[in-house]
DNA sequence: GTACGGGTTTGATATGAATCAATCGGGATG
DNA sequence: CATCCCGATTGATTCATATCAAACCCGTAC
C-alpha cells in the first residue's frame, strides 16, 4: 500500500528542490541555484509514511539521511536493557540520521509521528557530492555541529532543570521551529504524545500532565489534548530559565 | 611564559603526525601515508596549557579545532543565567571544538584539567583539505556523528538513571578510553575534580562523594582522592545498567 | 446507543537526591 | 611547625518528582 503510493509518486515529485517551500531550511539552503540539479540528482523525494511507521530501524544497515518534508519524526534508542529513550523530534526542513554517520548501522530508530513525507539522501552519494561542493560540505558540518549543540542543550536541560523548566523549554523550542516555517508560534498542535514528551525530557508521564495543567491554571498556556496555545511567551521564557534546583 | 614555550617548541614539533603515538586515534587515522604531509601542513603542534588555562573561550571567534595530545580537557557552557554546565571531557586523541562548527564563535569554553598539550587545526584549512581528501572528510563526519551519539548517550544517562548508574557509567567510559591508549583500564587517576563530575552528571557534589564511598564499601572500586582503582568491572557494568528509577 | 481501550488526568504516598551545615584532609604558605 | 584554604566527606533535613492507583475522556467498534 505505502509501497504503491511511493512508486506512483516518486517520478512525479522527482526533481523539485527548486520549488520546495523548505529549500531555505533544508540542504538546498547551501547550494547555488546552478548546483541544485546535482542535489536533485541524488535525492529521492516524496516517500510517505503513516503515523507509527518506521523510516529506519536501529542496527539495520545505514544507507541514507532523511529530510522531513511534512509531518514529524521522532528518533529513539533502545538500550540492551530494552528501555527506550527518545533522542529527538524532527520537524519539516530538518535532517534525520546524522547521528548514524559514524557506523555501518543506524544508531537509532526513526518513526513518523503523523502522516509524514520525507526526502531520502543516500550517504555515499551525499558524501561524494559534498566533496565537490564546498558550500554543501560546510553546511553538513554546520548541521552536524548544530546537532551536537542540541545534545548539549538537552543535557543541560536534563541535568539542571525542574520539570517546569524542561517543559517550558520544549514548548518554546517547538514554537520557534513552527515560526521558522511561517506558522503560528503561539498556536499549534503537538505532534507527539505526552508519553514521548515525558520520555524525551526524562520525566514521568504524570509529571508532564501535572505541569501542563499547572501552566494552564497560571494562564501561561491553554491546552486541550495535543492542541496547545501559548498565552504568555514572556512568562514561559522566564519559567524556562528559573532554575530552582541546583545551580550553585 | 606559556607563550615562550609555545614559540620555542612549535618549530621542533612541526612535522610529526608521522611519529605521533596517537595517529591511530586522531585525525591522521583516516589519511593515507602519502597525504599525511598535507595534514601536517595545516596543523600547529605542541601548544601547551597549564592546569586551568583556557584553550578557547565561549563566544570568541571560532578559528580552530584542537586535538588533545596529552593531558585532559573539559568543555563547558555558561547560560545567560550564569550557571555552568560541563559538556564533556576530552582525552588524548580526541578532538575538541566540533560543536562550534555551526557558528562564528565558540559554543563552549575549553579548559585544561592538567598540564595539556594540543594540536591546532584551523577550520578554514581543515575544511579545504577535507574537500580534497574524501577519507578525511568521511572521518570528520564520523567524528561529529560520534559526538552526536555521545550526546544522546549522555541524555539517556541523565534522563533515566540514578546517581549510581551515572557514576558507574562515567568510570567505565574513562576506563575504556584509557584502554584505547594502552593504559591500565582498571587503575588510573581522574583528571577532573568531584565538582566537575557532579556538574557533568547533573548531581550534587555531595551525592558524587557518597556514591564513591558506597561503591568503595561494596568493593566495586578503591578510591583515594583522584586515584581510582576499578576492582569489579562486571559489577560496575551491572550497576550502570540497573536502572531502578523510571523505565516502564 | 453501549462497550471497549488507549491516552490523559488527578490523587496519595514513598523515596532519591538536593540542600544546609559541619568536619575533615592535605597541600601550599608563612 | 602552625596556619590557611580549598576540595572532599559525612550527617540531618527537605523537597521535587517517581510510583502506585484510580478515574476520566474521547474516538472507535460493535
Amino acid at each position: 500500500m505505502a509501497q504503491a503510493i511511493r512508486i506512483k509518486q516518486a517520478p512525479v515529485l522527482k526533481a523539485s528542490c527548486h520549488q520546495c517551500s523548505l529549500s531555505n531550511l533544508c540542504l538546498p539552503l547551501a547550494v547555488e541555484e546552478n548546483d541544485l540539479d546535482r542535489l536533485e540528482d541524488i535525492v529521492q523525494q516524496g516517500r510517505i509514511f503513516n503515523r507509527g511507521e518506521h523510516i529506519f530501524d536501529q542496527s539495520t544497515p545505514f544507507r541514507s539521511c532523511f529530510a522531513v518534508r511534512s509531518g514529524a519524526v521522532k528518533t529513539s534508542i533502545v538500550t540492551e536493557g530494552g528501555e527506550e529513550q527518545v533522542t529527538g523530534f524532527f520537524m519539516p526542513g530538518e535532517l534525520v540520521g546524522l547521528d548514524s554517520m559514524s557506523g555501518e548501522t543506524y544508531a537509532c530508530t526513526a518513526r513518523a509521528l503523523e502522516r509524514t513525507s520525507v526526502c531520502e539522501f543516500p550517504v555515499d552519494k551525499l558524501e561524494e557530492l559534498t566533496g565537490k561542493l564546498p558550500d554543501l560540505q560546510h553546511h553538513m558540518y554546520h548541521l552536524m555541529s548544530q546537532e551536537i549543540q542540541n545534545g548539549h542543550q538537552l543535557a543541560m536541560l536534563l541535568s539542571k532543570s525542574t520539570a517546569e523548566e524542561r517543559i517550558a523549554a520544549l514548548l518554546l523550542s517547538l514554537s520557534s521551529r513552527f515560526q521558522r516555517r511561517r506558522m503560528s508560534p503561539t498556536q499549534f498542535s503537538l505532534p507527539m504524545a505526552r508519553n514521548d514528551i515525558a520520555n524525551f525530557l526524562g520525566l514521568a508521564v504524570e509529571t508532564v500532565s501535572r505541569v501542563f495543567t499547572r501552566f494552564q491554571s497560571q494562564g501561561l498556556i491553554r491546552a486541550r489534548g495535543r492542541e496547545v496555545e501559548l498565552l504568555d511567551i514572556e512568562a514561559l521564557q522566564l519559567a524556562a530559565r528559573n532554575g530552582t534546583r541546583q545551580g550553585h
